[in-house]
DNA sequence: ATACTATTGTCTCACCGTGCGACAATGATA
DNA sequence: TATCATTGTCGCACGGTGAGACAATAGTAT
C-alpha cells in the first residue's frame, strides 16, 4: 500500500482541516472514517521536505474534494506532547496491513498546524484517501466521537471562523456570483447558528459596502421579486 | 560551545518570539545582535522532543529575561520555503566556531511557530545566550533590519496585539496591582501607537467590567489624587 | 381582471456606545 | 488662603443597531 514515507515529509509536523460545508440551510463538517476501526477523524496531512505549509494543506484538500482555489485560513498550532495516541495509531496501521515497524516515523509525535475551511458542499464530490473508508458530511454539534484532540481542534476552528466572519465571506465561494440579501442572511444564521434580524441585516450589509446590487431576480415564487447582489471586486469606504 | 542537537530537539520546527515591553511610554521589542555579524533577529528556539511547543517558548524567555509567569499567546506559523536562509545561518555558525557539517541540521528547512509576549521591561535583565552579543529593546518603528522573515512577523504580531487589546491586557503583568486610570491610557496609547481621549476613554473602561476601583491615591502631586483601580478577578457583565 | 398572499425594500423610533468639550472637585504647593 | 494641575463626571451630537411598521410587487387564486 502507498503510504507516506519519512524521506520526503517532514517528521513531526503534520496539518488538520476543519473543512465547513454549507448548503442552504445547516453548517456542517468534512469527517473521516479510518478502515475497520469506526473511528473518526478531521481529515489532515503530511508536509512535503520542500513545500509551502499553505501548499501542502490545499493539496491534501484537492485530493479529498477536488476543489480548487479553497477559502483557507490557518488558524493554532497545536503542540501538546499527549495529544497523540501512538496505540491507536498502531492500531489503524494494523487495519490497513502497514508494518508499525517500518513506519514507525508514524508513531512518534506529531505537532499539528490546523486549519479551516468553508466550501459549498453542493459542489464537492468527496474522496476517501488511501486510510480511511468514508468522508462524510456531520452536522456541527452532532460529531461523531473524534481521535487525538481533534474535537478540541473543531471547537477552536468554528470559534475563529464566528470572530472573523465578516472578514472572509467574501472570498468564500459559499454563494453563487449572484445573490439575494436572503441567500447571505442563511449563510450567516448557519455559522452564527442564531437567526439574524432581517431588516438590520440587509441594512448593515447594504452599509458595509462590500455588496453591489444588480439587476432583478424573476424566478417562480409568490412574492415580490429580490434584487440580486455580488460581492464588490473592490470594496468601497463610507464615503462613495 | 553548547550547542542545541538533533538529537534532543524536534527537527525543522522552531518558535519566535516578539517580546513586547512597555515602560511608562513607548512600546519597544526584544531584538538579538548575533556574535560578529551585525545581524539581528528575534529571539528563538526549538522545541524539545518530549517537550509542549508552550512550554519551549516560555523556556527559552525564561532563559533570556529571567521572567517566569509572562503573557504569550502563539499567534501564527510561518511555513514558507524559503523563509530560512541557509547561508545566513551557516555564516552564524562559522563566527561562532560552529562546525556547520557536524550541525547541518540547523542548515534545512525550519517551519517557525510564532508567539508575542507582554512584559513590563522594568522588570527585566536581559540575558544573552551562547549565540548573541546582546538583547536589547528597539522602539517599534525603529528595528534594525531583521534576519529572514522576522521583519514580516513583527508586522503580524503587531496586528494581532492591537486586534485583541480589549481581551488581553488584564493578564499581562504590564502594570502593578493597583493602578490609576492614566497608567491604563498610556499602556493602552502605546501599543495602539495613538492618542485616546481622556473623558471617553474612562467611560469605556469602567463600563467594561473588567476594572475594580479601590482607594484613593495620595502620592505627592500637586492634583486631585485619583482612584486606584484593580483587574476585576471576576469581570462581571453589565447587569451587575 | 381583481383580490389575495408572501416576501422584500425601506422608514421610523428608541437605545446605546463614542468623540468631544465643559465643569466641578480636590490634593499639593506657594 | 489662593492658585494650579489633574481627575471624575456630565451633557451633547452623531452614528450604528434591534425591532417593528408600512408600502411595493410578483405570483396565485377567484
Amino acid at each position: 500500500m502507498h503510504l507516506p514515507s519519512s524521506a520526503i515529509y517532514l517528521p513531526h509536523l503534520a496539518y488538520d482541516s476543519v473543512v465547513f460545508g454549507f448548503s442552504g440551510d445547516s453548517l456542517r463538517i468534512l469527517i473521516m472514517e479510518y478502515h475497520k476501526t469506526g473511528w473518526f477523524a478531521l481529515p489532515g496531512g503530511f508536509v512535503r521536505r520542500d513545500e509551502h505549509l499553505d501548499t501542502a494543506v490545499k493539496r491534501g484538500l484537492k485530493e479529498r474534494t477536488a476543489l480548487d482555489n479553497i477559502f483557507l485560513r490557518q488558524f493554532h498550532t497545536f503542540g501538546a506532547t499527549d495529544r497523540f495516541d501512538a496505540a491507536a495509531m498502531e492500531a489503524i496501521m494494523v487495519a490497513n496491513d502497514i508494518d508499525p515497524v517500518a513506519n514507525s516515523w508514524l508513531l512518534g509525535r506529531f505537532v499539528t498546524v490546523a486549519y479551516y475551511a468553508l466550501i459549498d458542499y453542493k459542489k464537492v464530490t468527496l474522496q476517501p484517501d488511501a486510510l480511511s473508508d468514508s468522508v462524510n458530511w456531520y452536522a456541527v454539534g452532532e460529531l461523531p466521537p473524534l481521535l487525538f484532540d481533534h474535537e478540541h481542534i473543531v471547537r477552536e476552528a468554528l470559534r475563529t471562523l464566528r470572530e472573523n466572519l465578516g472578514r472572509n465571506l467574501m472570498e468564500t465561494n459559499l454563494l453563487p456570483p449572484l445573490f439575494t440579501m436572503k441567500d447571505l442572511q442563511c449563510v450567516y444564521e448557519a455559522i452564527l447558528g442564531e437567526p439574524q434580524h432581517r431588516s438590520s441585516f440587509q441594512r448593515k450589509m447594504l452599509a458595509s459596502g462590500l455588496l453591489e446590487r444588480c439587476e432583478k431576480l424573476l424566478t417562480g415564487a409568490a412574492h415580490k421579486a429580490p434584487y440580486l447582489y455580488r460581492f464588490a471586486p473592490h470594496p468601497r469606504s463610507a464615503d462613495e
